[in-house]
DNA sequence: CGCGATTTGTGCACGTCTTCACAAGCGCCT
DNA sequence: AGGCGCTTGTGAAGACGTGCACAAATCGCG
């Protein structure tokens, strides 16, 4: 409770709460213990130990307490960790003490399901605006929501501050969007477009690729299979190779 | 070329030519690889250097190097990788080389979506079957397919094997769906709920939260402003702040 | 008031990932 | 045929992330 000084980071007084600099590891499981913190809290839950939480996190507990212990957290030994405190402690880590705008450019197919996306608005996020470079999806209401042209993104943008823009257009038009959020003023951009953006340095861009996921549970799928393939078999995924791969004998890579 | 034992891995003869367990950083960038080097093949490209393909998938040449040194590829120094052949090998690393059966369990805002996303069909997956528990949803039809009960699934699996599940659900009945598909014998599952999944040790799970992506790039914006701050302003994100909180003075860190 | 049960916070060791830097290899040109 | 420039493949070092295990701190109870 008491106001005192902390010591171990020196002076510099009287400046911003200032927000330790976190690893990147941790900062990507804190919106994790949240939601879990949040169930809890839900549940009737005042206090919550570091095994509890993290079980509810789905993470080992000792890297949970490291990562509260980044963000300066105050658990409390013998009883764990006050729900509310830490909800508002994280929440404040994460910026989410304001409620953001968010600006989605593409209503297509994926930008449409974003635009209904409950998750956005419960936690924290409120689509601010959607945009479209189609002239035939202009003036679509989604939501409650009037679907503008990417072209008006400066006006809208001149009336409130965006804090994130969401690309959910095809690949080819990615970049010019990226361009024209960059412009004006965006510097944190959630992209579902299949390629890499190229953005000026201070700008956050963060990817979210589908297709990769399955792509990447697909190579685990191949893999189990190809232990589990009965010897006998022989072949059922060589089968499938087109010729040159068969020259491959991949060897041994060093082993171990 | 030789047909010689494999040192390393020991016995189990003639099995499949067996992938080479690679880093999990490495497979999840395989995919980065793949869809730039479709990229580049459009163009025209024969051959392409690690430095020309790193910077198409946005990483570093060394670190693109190294990881298809893994999958014992064959570049040619001097020259580069042959475009065509390199997608053959990432392909069959990958598990790609057949299209698997995809089950989407949950066809709300975003599962909806995700039914009409052309990205799975063009990378190598076929969305086999729609299921969901809300009855009046049933028999709907969504992109040529309808949806049935999720109670269907027992039925549906034995005709056609699924190699993965995609769950788009609430969140409470995300754990069920998870153990229905488990039941089944599906053994990858990618989870767009927001909840921690828990299945039997060999299934593998990966977790898309849209909203946990928003509140990352909340906490990079937030630590911007904080940084920027100019110092007289004193406040502006400290406003917001509640009470208790006001304690935190962890001041500046370290700025740099 | 002191003791034991409980739980946090963290030092340390280990494994994984990244990056640099360079030798080895390949093709082309003379 | 020989040399030169280019590019791969990889050793080694460092950064980063993880998990164990334990000391320090707090609470409740007798």
């Amino acid at each position: 409770m008491s106001q005192h000084r902390q010591p171990g980071v020196p002076g510099r007084a009287g400046a911003v709460p200032a927000l330790p600099d976190l690893p990147e590891a941790t900062v990507a499981r804190l919106p994790e213990y949240l939601r879990a913190l949040h169930n809890l809290a839900d549940a009737g839950h005042e206090t919550i130990s570091s095994e509890g939480l993290s079980a509810s996190a789905g993470v080992n507990s000792a890297k949970l307490r490291k990562d509260l212990s980044h963000l300066g957290s105050y658990g409390t030994r013998g009883v764990g960790y006050d729900v509310a405190l830490l909800i508002e402690q994280i929440e404040y880590v994460l910026g989410l003490t304001q409620r953001r705008a968010v600006a989605l450019v593409g209503v297509g197919n994926l930008g449409h399901a974003l635009a209904g996306y409950d998750g956005f608005a419960s936690r924290g996020f409120r689509i601010a605006a959607l945009f479209d470079a189609d002239p035939s999806r202009v003036g679509e209401e989604i939501n409650g929501l009037v679907v503008r042209h990417v072209d008006d993104l400066p006006a809208v943008a001149a009336q409130e501050s965006i804090a994130i823009g969401v690309i959910a257009t095809p690949a080819p038009a990615a970049q010019r969007v990226a361009d024209q959020l960059v412009a004006v003023g965006v510097t944190s951009i959630l992209n579902f477009a299949p390629c890499v953006l190229s953005v000026p340095e201070g700008v956050d861009v963060r990817k979210v690729d589908l297709a990769i996921e399955l792509q990447i549970l697909s190579f685990h799928e191949h893999r189990k299979a190809s232990l589990t393939a009965l010897p006998a078999t022989g072949g059922s995924a060589l089968t499938a190779l087109p010729g040159g791969l068969a020259a491959t004998d991949t060897q041994e890579a060093i082993g171990t």
